[in-house]
DNA sequence: GCGCGAAAAATTGCATGCAACACCTGGAGT
DNA sequence: ACTCCAGGTGTTGCATGCAATTTTTCGCGC
């Protein structure tokens, strides 16, 4: 099936829809579907990339889905073995326990440096995210929660003016997603949450670094545990099939 | 120019690093080797990596080539522009003040949790490591302590039991690398490092955690401004040679 | 002389084809 | 029955070719 080059390609269209520019290529394009797909749980961990399937899954040839499976493979997201295909990075009980402590370390030095040097305006957008989501805990919608969760997170990684760890912050937060995101639906947990993140927003918008730091590191470790316990009563059905 | 897949391939080198094993594909070993030639600067930042001339220059097609540019791109070291091809990642004076911040606060951290959660084991190895590198400061050896410095850090990374946040360090250790390397030939700079290095010890040795993560931040933040009293000496230079 | 636009050259992006390796199946030997 | 090995099959790895897009060059008008 030669598609050639000089035939009509569907996203060949001018002004691109979902505002994506057409700039990209088509790896980059696929690595952030094939990502999206395994983090919004599509694919599962475990699961094999086929790198025809994906190819024709998505209208393109391998040579792009090679590239993207690559590219994935490096952010840890998917598992490249040399001569033996990739798959779905399989986390084990451990590595998921070590990537949140690394996640709340990180966050935590995050929430430091942006006590210590966030500007008056990043302070009151700061403060303003957080009484928005009071709201949104009031009324106990777990999805629009988690996407006000991720702005505020991603308020204090930007506070923090490093984008080094920002960066590192961000793609762990989206190889943690998935167990995050779970927990939201338990009872209570939104409320709590969102008293956690008042201790931390104090404590940024205050200027006090430890404290922030402290709060934040508690914070995150609560949302570990609170996954754990989701995981321990789900036991074996994570890795699917 | 048809190499055919028969030709004899060097087989790899068994550089054993993290215990790799001999099926590496080209994609991997190229990828390995531009990391290399940028790290030790035979790459300036900045330059253009022309996918046909490193193909040639490793006598592999572009194919692998595009895989192992992408490969980089996604850990840093490579800034690849959608049609436009793909540079050395160019750090501006701001990057590597980030750069060497983050890796502060991440070394900091790992030594907290090193002071937490070392075995015997580790704690006596990380002394002895310590006790021998106070030799080489003496002898003055620049390229010996860099080195077994090398060492002392990578035991701190790993008595902190977290492969995350140990090989984020681990990758902003070799970003940084061409810009550390210099300091140690600064006068006086080796016997400093280790004195550093004894607060550092002691307190993880101690188990003094928070008193571990102020020495380790500290030192790093040292070797920082030491670096940027080399760059400020050699401004625009920074790249080169 | 200088900016501007179009053709030419260079370079990237992708599709395809072929060879080598990994996995699976079936049979023989112990 | 189990292990081991040979053959077949599927998948990955890489080389190559062509189309599209940059970048460069050159000619033209101002």
């Amino acid at each position: 099936m030669r598609q050639g080059r000089g035939a009509v390609r569907d996203g060949g269209g001018m002004d691109g829809r979902s505002g994506e520019r057409s700039g990209r290529t088509q790896a980059e394009r696929l690595a952030g579907e094939i990502a999206e797909a395994i983090v919004t749980g599509a694919l599962a961990p475990g699961s094999r990339l086929d790198e025809q399937a994906l190819a024709e899954r998505y209208g393109v040839s391998r040579t792009p889905v090679r590239e993207a499976l690559r590219q994935l493979g490096t952010s840890g997201l998917v598992e490249v073995r040399p001569r033996r295909g990739a798959v779905v990075a399989q986390v084990t009980a451990e590595q998921l326990a070590e990537l949140f402590v690394a996640m709340a370390e990180i966050e935590a030095t995050c929430a430091r440096l942006a006590a210590q040097s966030m500007s008056p305006l990043e302070r009151r957008r700061l403060d303003a995210l957080h009484d928005s989501m009071a709201d949104l805990a009031r009324a106990g919608d777990p999805a629009a929660y988690a996407r006000a969760n991720t702005a505020f997170h991603g308020a204090v990684y930007a506070g923090a003016h490093n984008t080094v760890l920002a960066d590192f912050a961000l793609s762990l937060r989206r190889r943690l997603q998935p167990y995050r995101e779970a927990q939201f639906r338990v009872a209570g947990r939104l409320a709590r949450s969102h008293d956690e993140h008042g201790v931390v927003a104090a404590a940024i918008l205050a200027g006090r670094a430890e404290e922030a730091h402290a709060a934040m590191l508690r914070h995150v470790t609560l949302v570990e545990s609170s996954v754990e316990g989701l995981l321990a009563r789900a036991t074996g059905e994570a890795g699917g099939a």
